[in-house]
DNA sequence: GTCTATAACGTGATAGAC
DNA sequence: GTCTATCACGTTATAGAC
């Protein structure tokens, strides 16, 4: 026991603590949601947050690249080219809709971290930068295989299916009825067709 | 003089506000804004403010309203059909390229606004609505006329075009030199082809 | 119609005990 | 690793003077 022990529990209660502040942004996004409040959640006193995470900034950045973490790791999303990588982002807004929480904390904090002084502005800013990359590139690759209408413009595919997939989360989680999987899937059919 | 011109001077006072308050919380969205300095912007103290609009909440909303009144009468939106309206919004975009503080607004709203406690989350609920049928009869309209693709489905399309506007807002506002406009543009002439 | 003063509370963060 | 106690400040809103 001790060190190993010790570590373990700590361990735990960060992963607690991400958690339950994942739901916390994804609730109320980052302005208004209070440390307090999270700490709270998970039965503890505000500055025992603070021990694990020292500024609701840290904690919020710690929120975010965990979920990329887990999210590269999981699918193989790397190893994905062409219209798989494109079907695989329309498989995702499927599960999405089984996951509220996850919607919520990128629909409320894409838009917050609009703003230049936000804490996850520059996250977002690459974020974005990175995902109209490898959209880019899997238009290119499925152009070159001859199954892209020949009119479509990569860079611009990227850029409307990207917008497309945020647009859809904010009207889905306003309105449950509206069926992001099917309408993406419908744009990326007219697109190949 | 008297009540004539008091009116006039509260009625300015009133715009100057509401003009302050747009651009707050456009900056900051509705969390991140304090009365205090939106009343500091206005020159006035915030018991001012609150003289004239009762509690923030009713500030917001009177900024959105404004906005809505502003918008419908200037155009003559109503009066559009088909392809012409859809090409209108086209027209919004651009635009709105000149006009940060506007795009800033609704980005920053409309994540905010997904949760259920928040003041503006009926508005905005309606707002989609009301937006996904305006688009979903132009599309239809413009079917009739048979100038679309008959593989649209116009109210999946509207649901598109809706997210479009909205998805490439954020980007645009997180690196300017995405294109709006000409995004759209291009989304509408793969429909029509 | 607008002000000063203040109430009542919530905020992120720190110091130091245990 | 977690606590209590506290700081310094910001929040919306109200009371009452002018």
């Amino acid at each position: 026991m001790g060190e190993r022990e010790l570590s373990e529990r700590g361990a735990e209660t960060r992963t607690l603590i991400l958690d339950t502040a994942l739901a916390a942004f994804a609730e109320s996004g980052f302005r208004g949601t209070s440390v307090r409040d999270i700490a709270t959640r998970c039965g503890l006193t505000h500055p025992a947050l603070i021990y694990h995470f020292p500024t609701k900034a840290d904690l919020l950045m710690a929120v975010l690249t965990r979920r990329d973490d887990s999210e590269g790791t999981a699918a193989g999303y790397d190893e994905l080219r062409g219209r798989a990588l494109l079907d695989h982002l329309v498989e995702t807004a499927r599960r999405n809709a089984a996951r509220r929480g996850v919607v919520e904390l990128y629909a409320t904090l894409s838009g917050e971290a609009t703003a230049t002084d936000h804490p996850a502005h520059a996250y977002f800013v690459r974020r974005y930068a990175s995902l109209r990359r490898d959209v880019t590139r899997a238009y290119r690759e499925a152009a070159e295989a001859g199954e892209l209408d020949p009119r479509i413009v990569p860079s611009l595919a990227a850029a409307q299916l990207v917008a497309l997939m945020d647009g859809l989360q904010v009207q889905w989680l306003l309105d449950p009825s509206v069926d992001m999987a099917e309408t993406l899937e419908a744009h990326l059919a007219a697109q190949f067709a």
